[in-house]
Formats: C-alpha cells, structure tokens, sequence
DNA sequence: ATGGCGAATGCAATTCGA
C-alpha cells in the first residue's frame, strides 16, 4: 500500500497537478494540506471520477486537509474536539489541521502543522500549544483503539540539521528551533519512526523550497513533510521517497509529495 | 539583513505562508 503526503497550498489551484500526478503514480491513500477552500467548494468529482473516495475538511482561504483513499476509510474523525474534549481542545479546531481515517488497520493521521511565523511570536507559541493539543489526541486514541499509526503531513519542522540545506545559524530559525523539535520529539517518543530514514541516511532530500529568491533553482529546500510509523508498519516498509517531479512543474506547490509503501 | 514569490480575498492592497 502507496500512502503519499503533499502540502498542496490550495487544491483548487493545484487541481491539474494533482489529476497528473495520481495518473502518473499508483497512491491508495493520499494526504493533503493547505486545500484553502470551504468543503461545500471543494472539487470532490475529479478525483472520485480517479477512483476515490474524499474525505475533506476544510475553512475559508487558510489551512484545510483532505484524505484521498482507493478504497473507503473508516473511523473519520475531523479536528481534536471529538476525541480530547472542549476542554483541552479550547479553540484549535477554529484552524482546520487534522483528519484522520482507518484503512486495512492503519489509522491515518493527516495534519498540518502550523507553520510558527518567528520564534518568540503568538504564533510560535500556537504551535508549541498546538502540539500539546495533538500529543494529547494520539494519547487518547492509543488507549481507545489498537490501529498502527501512520501520522504524516507537514509538519513544518526539520527535525536534524541534516535537513535543511543550510543548517548554520538555524537553531534560531522558525522550522528548526529546539523548542520546536523537542515538541515533535514528545509525539514520537511513543514509538514512531520516521518512514524516510529507513532507507536514507545522508542530507541533502527536501520537500520543501522557498518559493522567493529562485528557492528551488538553487535547491535551498528543507525536509519538513513527514511519514511517521509504529513499529510494525516501520518494519513492513519497503520504500520511501521524496518525488521532486511536481516542484519542476509550471505554477507548483512549494511542496513536493513524499511516499511510503507498506 | 532584508526581501523575494504565490494564493486568497475581492477588485487594490493586505494577510499569510515558512
């Protein structure tokens, strides 16, 4: 089984690219971040006419996720509220950031990380918030089902220095800070293994690329889209990359997918 | 260091992303 993870900032406008790349790339389960449209606007039949089943979530020009799966998901659970309560949930599902469905035992989580704006910031500490929120989801999903995981999506955090094209002087940066690596270091601690580091050890493989200041011409990229797996899928792996074909493509997304097959 | 580019909104210029 192919599950694929692209930030596609904006389903409307990436419509095209997305058609192509399904057509040119066997996916059962896609995940997507940044759709940017209400789900009454969101274009559901090209990709049902593909073949599959849409799962979206989605508010007005910001944020939105959607899960594209082959056969029906089950267990669909959109934002934190239902599974942590009002309480610990507060006002995090006003963002629309986390989708999640079961397929074939596998419980798939989609999420877009907020991005963090500048250390220090009231959007930096959304997001050190935000984990704690998302921590406390997958707590309470752990004790209430027994699924593998596979938690994957943008994470907007390059986890090792290794991961951004030019790691000198980011421990201060958005994206790389220790206080954001450490918060995605507590998700993982349950026992989540990153998918692309099973077959790839070196740096140098982004997913992301500026897009100001010719980012991807001069492969300024980080690795901040991430497939997270519990032990048992991690080990059933047997491939994980990162295409770069679509980042080539007139008019991309920022991002590019990244893939794992089980 | 700063600003760059692209998308949405809504129709010009601002906000946001990372």
């Amino acid at each position: 089984m192919k599950i694929a993870t692209w930030n596609v900032n904006s389903i409307r406008t990436r419509q095209p690219h997305i058609i192509n790349w399904l057509n040119n790339n066997f996916i059962d389960v896609l995940c997507l971040q940044e759709t940017k449209v209400i789900d009454k606007d969101f274009p559901r039949e090209p990709f049902e006419n593909l073949g599959y089943h849409t799962y979206i979530y989605g508010q007005k020009a910001y944020n939105g996720v959607a899960i594209f799966s082959r056969k029906p998901m089950t267990n669909i659970i959109t934002g934190f509220t239902s599974v942590v309560g009002e309480e610990i949930a507060e006002n995090f599902d006003e963002q629309k950031r986390v989708i999640s469905g079961v397929i074939d035992d596998i419980r798939v989580i989609n999420l877009y990380v907020p991005n963090g704006a500048s250390i220090g910031s009231d959007k930096y500490e959304y997001k050190l918030q935000w984990f704690k929120v998302l921590k406390n989801y997958i707590d309470v999903l752990r004790q209430q089902e027994s699924y593998e995981l596979c938690i994957c999506g943008d994470f907007n955090i390059a986890l090792e220095d290794k991961d951004i094209y030019n790691s000198k002087g980011k421990e201060n940066h958005i994206m790389s800070s220790a206080l954001e690596r450490e918060a995605l270091h507590n998700i993982l601690e349950i026992g989540l293994k990153d998918a692309f580091r099973k077959f790839t050890t070196e740096g140098g493989h982004f997913s992301w690329w500026d897009y100001r200041s010719g980012g991807f011409q001069r492969n300024r990229g980080w690795r901040i889209d991430h497939l997270y797996l519990t032990n048992k899928l991690y080990e059933k792996t047997v491939s994980c990359i990162i295409d770069i074909e679509p980042r080539k493509q007139e008019r991309p997304s920022d991002h590019t997918p990244v893939i794992v097959e089980i």
